[in-house]
DNA sequence: CCGTTATCTTGAACTGGTCAAATCAAGACC
DNA sequence: GGTCTTGATTTGACCAGTTCAAGATAACGG
């Protein structure tokens, strides 16, 4: 399987080496996995792999284009292999864990800032906020209030 | 000036303090501050303000729905005011510039996730990145290189 | 196989932010 | 107005996540 990953890292023009192969493994298996996360799992594949090496190795991956770094407020950096797709980010209130989501309905228009106030934007990037399927089950959990609940983007 | 702001304060339930009075006012006149400027600024009122008091009102603030805490990605965490009027940021990759944007082209509906995979979503937040116009006008400043540019969210 | 150069290792350091104990002052009550 | 109670602030240490720097190592072209 990690055969795999080695055309696309020289086609990027990143050399092919063992602590890359094992973070994009990782990344395979973990579609959102923190740097603490990564390291950890990638040293199934690699047992001396340091932290630094994995941040070198995200901070390349993101930067060529390969992986995309996604930051939810409060919550350490996760990175994900889906690039390009257009997707957006379910993020749990409670237990932090992350669900992907297709764009929103109709697509990008929507997308579309009523005034860009002079902005050249590239990007729209949507944080769906709000409890997974779990967490409301065990409604008494721990659940984050450094914010307020009701953010400016609150739906209806 | 600060009398405006002691009812506010008591109405949810927070005593009227110097400091308190101090970073509300700081943050009337920079509507996206961050915690340093904050605590710089209400220096002007409050000459022996610590970092600390200024975490401790802020924390206050958000709790309690006066002030409403964003997080740009890869930047420290911004306070404003404007808070249950469901607008969204347009945010320079260059300068870190701050803009706010009313909801997005028909308003809410377009924010309802395709498929919510359970989630009980209370909130959808957007941050639109790109360049202020002063950026635009001077193409080789610096660049955060962090992210790639194309991300899931791009438009068109 | 060798050399060049990108990459990884090791270690320290930095930023933004939090925690805890002691002091102080806002507001209730008299 | 004075006193008390409790919440708020000060002071200082501390923490997580991430980055920086110098030297050792290994990938890949020739």
């Amino acid at each position: 399987m990690e055969t795999t990953w080695a055309p696309l890292l020289r086609a990027v023009g990143l050399r092919v080496t063992r602590p890359r192969l094992s973070v994009l493994s990782v990344l395979a298996d973990h579609p959102h996995a923190d740097a603490d996360t990564i390291v950890l799992s990638a040293r199934a594949l690699h047992p001396t792999l340091s932290p630094q090496a994995v941040y070198g190795v995200l901070k390349a991956l993101v930067a060529r284009g390969l992986a995309r770094r996604i930051e939810p407020a409060g919550a350490p950096a996760l990175f994900e292999l889906r690039v390009g797709d257009n997707h957006h980010h379910l993020v749990c209130r409670s237990c932090g864990a992350v669900a992907d989501v297709d764009c929103a309905v109709g697509a990008a228009p929507c997308l579309t800032p009523a005034d860009a106030a002079g902005y050249a934007v590239d990007e729209a990037e949507v944080v769906f906020w709000g409890l997974c399927r779990q967490c409301q089950a065990t409604p008494d959990q721990f659940v984050r209030t450094d914010q307020h609940v009701l953010r400016g983007g609150a739906i209806a």
